[in-house]
DNA sequence: AAATAATTCACCATAATTGGTGATTTCTGT
DNA sequence: ACAGAAATCACCAATTATGGTGAATTATTT
């Protein structure tokens, strides 16, 4: 038997959802909620398997709430309902600790899945969500060199992607076959280009473009 | 009529999804193949709506064919077949700019689910793929510090910090008020925590634990 | 063919880092 | 109060990096 506790300040919301469960064998509804007032209390005397959690309610929303309930170590799935499928509160909601993203029009049969879903560790959201999260993750991860941005020649890259690795001019000289004096050369250019003057700072704006495709 | 090619080197799993679109009405598998030799061309040609990618194929792997098909700005969806949930695989299709990830035992009614979806511009993926992604994308987002990986005190990690940003061991000094030789002192305590023996490996390790959750 | 950029190398002097050893004081948990 | 960790500082020696200047050779582009 999967015990639920539901938040949603839509009166309409609780009570088809409360219906819905009325019908469903191993899961039961043992709360809900039309605010998060005291979300921390509320859960722990309900202790519940999974929590339904409206994303945006007037007052505290249900981001923050996630947010008070992970503070606490409270690691009960949570699953967001989300109106619309608003970006940037699913994006909020994922930082916060949230496991499922679903849309309230969501046909019912559906909720009953994401339930399942989570209580066994999965993370189920909609194919419209899971689109939008994985375009700003290519973004994150997307790496690109320095090469461009500072118009490095091909040397030039090859001998910073070296230093990034740790290497010293010496053992970069004999990578490269070239000798101690022509990396120095090189090393000097980049950091004009770069505008730095050490390896940590090449290093470090190398990285940061390279993560999070900024220096700043 | 959505048009469906299939790249996958297992002639079973090609057997029973040419069988599975047979019964389809509005699906049609226009083409299949046992390797992802001239992907590009054999896109080209078939000019289908979904492209089904087995992940791990001897010789090129589907990654790789994603990967090259991008390059080409052939934009068509990819659904990546998974053989088992490898998260590393499933990262790496990712950033190649795959759409869907879906399980080769899932049943094939949700396979027809699934190529709906990335035709209408989603990212269909089973929950617990979802899950790793989103671990991911909290890590990437949270910036863990260094100090908890390597047990760096509360110190060392401030120095860690500014060597990061490409400070000198003088200014680093100046700017916590100590001597230099204690700066220097704290980072033969950090090189030897996290086992490097210079400040771009230490820069480089840390922001490379900051970005991916791991150095290696 | 000429101009420009890229790659290569050298010498010099100064500054910075790295590693070793040792030691004192302050903090922290028991 | 005591043990252990954390933070502080110092001296020495060797290595490495940085910046300046200059120059030859090879590619690339116009």
């Amino acid at each position: 038997m999967i015990k639920i506790i539901l938040f949603d300040d839509n009166r309409n919301i609780c009570d088809s959802i409360g219906l819905l469960f009325s019908t469903i064998d191993d899961m039961i509804l043992v709360a809900s909620y039309h605010n998060v007032e005291d979300v921390v209390d509320k859960v722990r005397k309900a202790n519940p398997d999974v929590i339904l959690m409206d994303i945006d309610m007037s007052g505290i929303t249900g981001i923050e709430a996630v947010r008070r309930l992970r503070s606490k170590n409270i690691s009960i799935p949570v699953i967001m309902l989300t109106g619309f499928e608003d970006a940037d509160k699913v994006f909020a909601s994922i930082c916060a600790g949230a496991n499922g993203y679903i849309l309230k029009s969501a046909n019912m049969n559906e909720l009953v899945g994401h339930i399942k879903d989570v209580h066994n560790g999965g993370a189920p959201m909609t194919p419209i969500i899971a689109r939008k999260v994985l375009d700003r993750f290519v973004k994150l991860q997307a790496a690109p060199h320095p090469e461009e941005d500072f118009n490095l020649s091909k040397r030039e890259d090859q001998v910073l992607q070296l230093l990034v690795k740790g290497k010293s001019y010496k053992m970069i000289a004999e990578e490269l076959n070239i000798s101690y004096e022509t990396v120095h050369s090189h090393v000097r250019r980049i950091y004009q280009k770069l505008q730095v003057n050490s390896v940590s700072e090449a290093v470090s704006k190398t990285l940061s473009l390279r993560f999070w495709g900024t220096t700043s």
